[in-house]
DNA sequence: TGATTTAGGAAATGATCGTTCCCTATATAG
DNA sequence: CTATATAGGGAACGATCATTTCCTAAATCA
C-alpha cells in the first residue's frame, strides 16, 4: 500500500496500478489488515500468533506468507493501514468544526471516545507497537515515532489555526501544548484498556484538558 | 511475598517470618526482581522468554520455577515491587515540596523524568502491562487498574491538599483533573518509549499540564 | 494454445517456547 | 546422626512458534 516516493505520478501510477501478471487477489487486503489490526492491538505482536492471524484474517498460514513476507511484515502493513484509517476518521470528525479551539475539543473527544467501552479495550495499535516493540525493532520505532510527530503536529497545526481565529489566546505555546495533548491522548489509550472509567468520565478528561489552552 | 489472607497477626508473621526449615535461599530477590522489571519493561510479556529472564535475573530455569511457580508468577511479584519502588521515589521526591500545587508539579516532573532517555526507552510496566495482558489476562487487568486508581487517587488527594492550602483554586473538579493527569502521565511513558524529545521539551509539559489546575 | 506468473492452501520443518524432572546442596527438627 | 524440607540447577519434554515447501488454481502474454 505504501510504496517509496519517486515522484508523484510514478507513486500514483504503481500505487493504483500494480502489475497484472498471474493469478490476481481473491481476499480483500483491507479487510484483511482490519482484522489484523484488532488481533495485534487486543493481544500485542508477540501475543499474536500466525495461527490466530490466520483465524482473525480469514487467510491460510501459506496465503498470509505469500501476501506479507512474515509476520512482521503484517504488522507494518497493519499499522500504516491504522493510522491513515484513524486519520481520515479523525479528520471527518472535526472537519464541521468553526473554529481552532473546537477543533481541539473535537481531536480529544475523538480519543476520548476510542479509549471507551469495547475499542478501549481492544486498544491502540500505535500504543501497542510503542511498548512492546520500539526497544527492539529500530523500524517499528521509527514508525511508532513518525505517528506520534504527526499527531502531534496535527494538534500544533490546530493551535496555531485557533490562534490565528482568536479562538486560542497568543500567550499559548502551540508547540509544548500539542505535545501534552499528544500524550494525553496516548494516556487515554493506555487507561481505556481497563476501562473501569466510564464514557462521561473520559469526557470529563476532555473538558479539563481543554484548561491548557488558557 | 505475597500470601493468602488468614488473619491479620497471622499475616504480617507469615509475611515477615517465613518458616525456617530447609535451604535457605541465596540469591537477592528485590535484585532479581529489579531485573526482571527492567526485561519486562523493555521487550513485554510474551517478547521476554524464560531464557532472558534467566539471563537478566541470573537464575537458572529451575531456580525461577521453584521460587515463582511460572514466568506468570515472575511478572506478577516484578510488578508488585515496581509499583512499591516507585511510589516510594515519588513520596520522597515530593515529602519536601511545601503547598499541594508544588507536589502535584513534582508528581508531574517525577513521571516526565522518567519518560526520559534510557529509563524512558526502557519504558512502564504498568503500560507494558496494560496494553500487552490487559485484554487476555484477568488478574494483570486487575493489577492495572488498581495501579491506575492508586495513583489517580494520589493525585486527587494532592489536588484537595492544594484546595485545603489554597495554592489550587476552590473550582476545580479533583477527580476530573486527577484522572486527565494520570492519562498524561501514562501517555508520556508512552511517547518516551521512542524519546526523540528532549528533556526540555518533557519538562515543558509539565508546565502546560499545570494549566489544567486553572 | 502453451508458457509464464502469481495466488491459495495443506503439510512438513526446525527452532524455540514454557514447563517439568531429577539430582544435589544446605538448612532445621528430633 | 537421621529424617525432613526447601533451594539450586542442568537436562529433557511436549507444545507451539514462525517459516518453508510443494502442489494446485487462475490469470496474462506470445
Amino acid at each position: 500500500m505504501i510504496v517509496p516516493y519517486i515522484g508523484a505520478m510514478n507513486t500514483i501510477e504503481l500505487a493504483s496500478n500494480p502489475p497484472k501478471r498471474g493469478r490476481p487477489r481473491t481476499f480483500d487486503m483491507d479487510a484483511a489488515l482490519d482484522r489484523a489490526i484488532v488481533a495485534f492491538s487486543e493481544r500485542g505482536y508477540h501475543g499474536t500468533s500466525i495461527a490466530d492471524l490466520s483465524d482473525a484474517m480469514e487467510l491460510t498460514t501459506g496465503s498470509i506468507y505469500k501476501a506479507f513476507g512474515d509476520k512482521r511484515g503484517v504488522l507494518l502493513e497493519a499499522f500504516a493501514r491504522y493510522r491513515k484509517v484513524r486519520r481520515g476518521l479523525l479528520v471527518t470528525a472535526i472537519e464541521h468544526m468553526q473554529t481552532g479551539r473546537e477543533k481541539i475539543r473535537g481531536v480529544l473527544a475523538f480519543y476520548a471516545e476510542a479509549a471507551c467501552g469495547g475499542s478501549g479495550q481492544r486498544g491502540c495499535l500505535v500504543v501497542a507497537m510503542a511498548t512492546e516493540l520500539a526497544a527492539t525493532d529500530a523500524l517499528a520505532a521509527r514508525d511508532v515515532d513518525e505517528a506520534h510527530a504527526s499527531n502531534e503536529g496535527f494538534l500544533r497545526e490546530l493551535i496555531l489555526l485557533g490562534q490565528r481565529d482568536g479562538s486560542i489566546g497568543p500567550g499559548i505555546d502551540a508547540a509544548s501544548t500539542a505535545r501534552a495533548m499528544l500524550c494525553l491522548q496516548q494516556g487515554m489509550r493506555v487507561v481505556g484498556k481497563t476501562s473501569s472509567r466510564s464514557r462521561e468520565d473520559m469526557g470529563r478528561i476532555v473538558d479539563v484538558a481543554m484548561g491548557m489552552l488558557g
